[in-house]
Parts: C-alpha cells; sequence; structure tokens
DNA sequence: TTTGCCAATGTAAGCGCTTACAAGGCGATT
DNA sequence: AATCGCCTTGTAAGCGCTTACATTGGCAAA
C-alpha cells in the first residue's frame, strides 16, 4: 500500500488542467463551471482520491458547519438518545456534531467548550444551566450561538428544556394524593447537577406546599447505577418512620430501588411505593412498571437543534422553548398503607 | 456584550509586543521562551481571552492530535460505554476524539470517515469487520490508521475484539448441556451487522458440532428494543416444537423475551430458558438475572485507545488483541423441562 | 465588422498558525 | 579586547483552501 500524501486541489487542478479556483467551485458551486470542465474535474478527484481538507476550508471560508455539543457523559441513556436525535437533525442540514463529554466537572466542561471553540464550532449545545460565570462570559464575549438543553434558562439565555423542579412537584402531589405522608427520596448527584437538584427542589417544595415539613424528608444520593440505587433504598428503609413511599431522581435509581424492595420482601406498591422520572424504555419494563415523568428526550434533541440552527443563522427565534413533560401513572406508586395508627 | 471578532495569534503578539513566533512558542514550547517574556504574552493571552484557531494550527503543523470513531449508534448501551472508556483514555493522551455515527449504514460509514480524514483525524476507531473493499481501500492508501473493535478483524487488520461466533457457540453448548433440545433464537437485525450475524452463525455451529439440524434452528431477526424483544418472543413460541430455551443475540432482546414470557404465563426458567448476549447493567437486575456473555466494554475502548495511539506513534505493537468474554451463568438458564414424549 | 456583455476561467491574496532560518546580544573563553 | 557559541527572539515562507477581481473568448446586437 503506498503511504501517499494526501491530494491537494492543486494536485486536482494539474491533473485536470485547470486552476486551482475552478476546482473548488467545481465541489462547492458546481453551477458556475460549464459541464465539460467539471467531469474533467471530477474524473480527476476520483482518480487521485481527494478528499477536501476541513482545515485548509475552514481557514479560508471562516465557516465550518460544525456545532458541538459538551455533554457530562455518554453513559447515561438520557444524553445518548438526545443526542442521536439532535445529530440527525443536524445531519439533515449539512452541519456536522462535535461531541465532547465533560464528566460532570464545570472546569472540563469550560475547557471542552474552548476546544470546540478552537475548532470553530458555528454553535454550541450545552446540558443544563448550571455553570461559572466566567463560562457563560466566554461564550458571549465571543458570540458563540448556544442552546441549553434539559433544563430551562436562567435570564434570557436560550434553552429547549423542561423545568426539573416543577415536575418533580408534579409527581410528589401524586404521591400525597394517595394518601402517603412517610416519603424518603433517592436523588441523583446533586453536585453540579442542576437537574437533579432542582428535582429535589421541586420535591420539597411540594411538601412544603402541603403544609408538611419539607426539611424532614430523607434524602440520599446515589450515582446513576441500579446498584446505588438498591443501596440506596436499603439506606432508606432504616429511616425511621419508615417511608411508605419513595421518590427517585430517575429511573434507574427507580429500578434499583423496585428490586432491592422485592428482595427484602417488601412489595411494591403494597408495602412500599417508588417513582421515577424520565421514562426510559426500562420504566415500563419493570415490574411493576415505573410511575414516572415522561421526558421526550429526542423531541428535545430535535427542537435543541433547529434552535440552535436558526441562533446560528441569525433568524428570529423563540430563544425559550419549554418541552412538555407529563406524568406517566404506572404500578409502582399506589395507595399508602393502612398504619396502625391511622 | 461586545461580539469581538476572535482575536489571533498576532493580536496577542502585538499587545504582547513580540512576534507571532514568540507566541507561538509560549504556547507550545514555554521552555523556550524567557520568563519575562512568557508573562507578558500569557498576560496578554488572558485579557484578549484567546484561544488558539484549532484550522491554522492543523494546516500549519500537519496534525490534529485528533482521532475519529464511527459507531452505529450512540443509542446502544455497549457502544456508548466502550467509546466513553475510548475518549477518556484518549483524553489522557491529549487527544481529542471526534465521534460520528453511521445508523449500520455502509454508505454512511464510508461517508463519515471520508469526513473525518478529511478533518485531518490521526487514525479512526470503527466498529466490527464488515464494510465494502472499497472502503478498506480508502483507509490503506491513505495510510491511515485504524482500529476495528467489538470484533475480529479479517486478514491483519488491527481489532480489538472478541469472537463473537465463539462466544455465541459456547452459551449455546451450555444450553445443550442443560438438555434443551427445542431452540429458537431471537437475534439483532444481522443485514450490515458482522457482530449480530456472528452470533447467529455461532448457535448454528454449536448446534452443527451436537449433531443436530442447524438449519431448523428458528432465528427470527428484531431491532435493539425491549419491545421488538417481547414481540420476537411470542411469535416464537408459536413456533411447533415450541422451543424450551431461547437464545438472544443480545441482552435487551432477552430481557424483553424475560417481561413476555412472563406475561404469557410461562415461568422462566422452569417452562423455558433465556439467554442474552453482552451483560449490560441490566441483565443482573431482571428477574430472573440473565444468563449471557460478559463482555468488558471498557476495557475493550480502553485497549482500543492503546493500539490506536500507538498506531499512529508509528510503534510496534501487537495489532490483534483478542478481548476475553466469559459466561455468565445466572438463573434464566435452567434445565430443559420434561417432555411427555422424554 | 465592430462593440458590448456575459459566462467561464484564471490570478493571487490571504485565512491563523508553525517553524526553518536568520539575527542579535551577552557571557565565557582565550 | 577579540572571538566564539549559545540562548532568545524575529523574519518570512508556506500549510490547503476560498474568493474578489482580472482576464479571456464567444456571441448577439448594431
Amino acid at each position: 500500500m503506498k503511504d501517499s500524501p494526501r491530494p491537494t486541489l492543486s494536485d486536482v487542478a494539474r491533473v485536470a488542467g485547470v486552476s486551482t479556483a475552478t476546482v473548488s467551485r467545481c465541489l462547492n458551486e458546481p453551477g458556475l463551471v460549464v459541464q465539460a470542465t467539471r467531469e474533467r474535474v471530477l474524473r480527476a478527484v476520483e482518480e487521485l482520491g481527494y478528499t477536501p481538507d476541513f482545515s485548509g476550508r475552514a481557514l479560508a471560508s471562516r465557516r465550518t458547519n460544525t456545532v458541538g455539543a459538551v455533554i457530562p457523559t455518554m453513559e447515561n441513556a438520557i444524553f445518548a438518545r438526545g443526542i442521536q436525535a439532535f445529530q440527525e437533525a443536524l445531519t439533515g442540514a449539512g452541519v456536522t456534531l462535535l461531541v465532547a463529554s465533560s464528566g460532570y466537572d464545570p472546569e472540563q466542561e469550560a475547557q471542552q467548550i474552548q476546544t470546540l471553540i478552537g475548532r470553530g464550532a458555528d454553535g454550541l449545545l450545552l446540558i443544563g444551566a448550571a455553570r461559572p460565570a466566567s463560562t457563560y462570559d466566554l461564550l458571549k464575549r465571543r458570540g458563540m450561538p448556544f442552546v441549553l438543553a434539559w433544563n430551562l434558562g436562567a435570564g434570557d439565555d436560550p434553552f429547549v428544556g423542561f423545568d426539573n423542579a416543577d415536575a418533580a412537584a408534579r409527581i410528589t402531589r401524586k404521591v400525597l394524593e394517595m394518601g402517603h405522608r412517610e416519603i424518603g427520596m433517592i436523588a441523583g448527584v446533586t453536585a453540579m447537577n442542576d437537574r437533579a437538584a432542582d428535582r429535589v427542589r421541586g420535591v420539597r417544595n411540594a411538601l412544603r406546599d402541603a403544609g408538611l415539613d419539607a426539611d424532614a424528608l430523607p434524602v440520599i444520593e446515589a450515582p446513576y447505577s441500579f446498584e446505588d440505587g438498591s443501596r440506596a433504598f436499603e439506606a432508606l428503609m432504616q429511616h425511621s418512620p419508615r417511608p411508605t413511599a419513595v421518590i427517585c431522581g430517575n429511573d434507574v435509581l427507580a429500578v434499583g430501588a423496585i428490586k432491592r424492595a422485592k428482595a427484602m420482601g417488601l412489595a411494591v406498591p403494597e408495602d412500599v411505593s417508588i417513582t421515577g422520572f424520565d421514562d426510559i424504555d426500562i420504566a415500563s419494563f419493570v415490574t411493576p412498571a415505573l410511575t414516572t415523568i415522561h421526558v421526550p428526550h429526542r423531541r428535545m434533541g430535535t427542537a435543541a437543534a433547529q434552535l440552535l440552527l436558526q441562533l446560528i443563522a441569525g433568524e428570529q427565534a423563540r430563544r425559550r422553548v419549554e418541552i412538555d413533560v407529563e406524568l406517566r401513572m404506572r404500578g409502582s406508586l399506589g395507595p399508602a398503607p393502612q398504619t396502625t395508627t391511622g
């Protein structure tokens, strides 16, 4: 195999017997080139196996048709799904996506943003709204279009998301409606994760509104895994009085909790009710199926792509897109058990 | 917010009162610049909020410290996990990752490879071994280092993977050992997916080796979702004689199958045994837990990164890395039920 | 035939950066 | 005091591409 250096525009030009400008036009504005020439050029392209060099093109044309996304991690189904839809929408518009992950670390996120800017991203997708002011400063000083997703944005920052606190409050009210008064929560790790923190806040708000003591709510934080959900559930069951309902910050924790409940000989929902959040595939597949908040992740990704493309194009657009989420009532939430004191 | 054009190297140079070469050196080889100058330059960088432009740098230096990966889809936990590890390993080496997805379409894959080459990727990660010869030609003509993952590579192509057929045969032998003779299979979609196809082949091989009629194996292909696994299971149960064991091409299908089995009033594994493949988190969380093939996806991602970096650096390296997978025996596989004819 | 215009192509100047090479300055050596 | 050599910095030539502008040729109109 010949390890040939990549052919360049001028190689093509030489082989085709035209100028580099003509080759460039052939590739970008074929209409400007007469058919015979075009064919000659394309033949040369074929023959040499020419592929345009992105750097050269970006440098000369000052645009990249590229947007970047910085997500906490790919190992979370909700991001994977949303980003996949985001990407599909972009591809449809001839734009490529650069994905970077921050591991939930704001410093790494800032670093990745720098990298993406350096790579000429025309716009950025960021997750959630909580990040240092310095990061927002950077973005705005650069005039870099960006869209926040998976949460509401502060100020007038453009976003495509939903109110996590409000949704958490909604599911909490449902739990209360079912007669539960001893409630516990298994939250995602809230440090550097405004979505997780907002969900805790939402639960507390709902309790307070119902005249209960929000500060008394036992909350255990757990990383995003079945196993950690299980462990947290077991710990929560040690709390006295024992919760009759456990509200989980996401479906994965909830599934872990259900599993442990069964292992502990507790019937769900007869002995203890469990709720989730996100409505990922597995939510409807566990037994009992999870009562949860349905979030249309794909739709959110698509809408985010549309908004970002509009911002980049400088078009007028509704900058604050609230996505509807809805409560999905399923088997894991039932009426509170009769207490002996009741 | 001033929508200032990005500051360039020469802006920094002007502010710091030095030449562009010195600024460049400050950023890339700080050792070559005397402390006083360095401080002055860094202050200017800070003040202007300068970020190096990737295109300019790539164009001038002929290297990008970038590798690309083309995966079928992000919406599959096994890729998400492997790629996450792949990325972490790269980041540790100061290399950035560009991810593209092909939607299991070889043409799109070739397209994405072109794009990544155009973007100056120093190397590529590709999934599986099956793709048109033209794609391999392109890669080799360019002298582009690449690593295949999630399967064995053909010829002497470098890979980090495992033998899907062999692993599938292994789990099939186990099923046979448990006394099952009426076996069915729910496979992933095999078109354009050599891993899925190899798994089917492996099952057939094992049956043949056991003196059974491999062609008689009922196989239903299903997309990667719980729901499709369920549907396929139900269809398979119409087959006569009804299978006492269902081998699934992946864990997601298997979980779907288990759920439907229960819904149909079939006990697992008493009435029907079900096996999976991949050992994703949920495999140990379903009831009964899945007997499956454990694949260390993260380890594979890390190893792939190491190999790719070595190839790029032109170092001598073992180019064919076979990853160990192992059978995880859990509750979903039990002895074949007594038949009336037995 | 001459003129004018337009379509097709060529010329060449960068885009922001790196890096050979040149130049300058200073201390050490003789 | 003269010379050398090294350390620091500057000069300038591209890297592969796009694109404003110049040039050419052909054809229609006069």
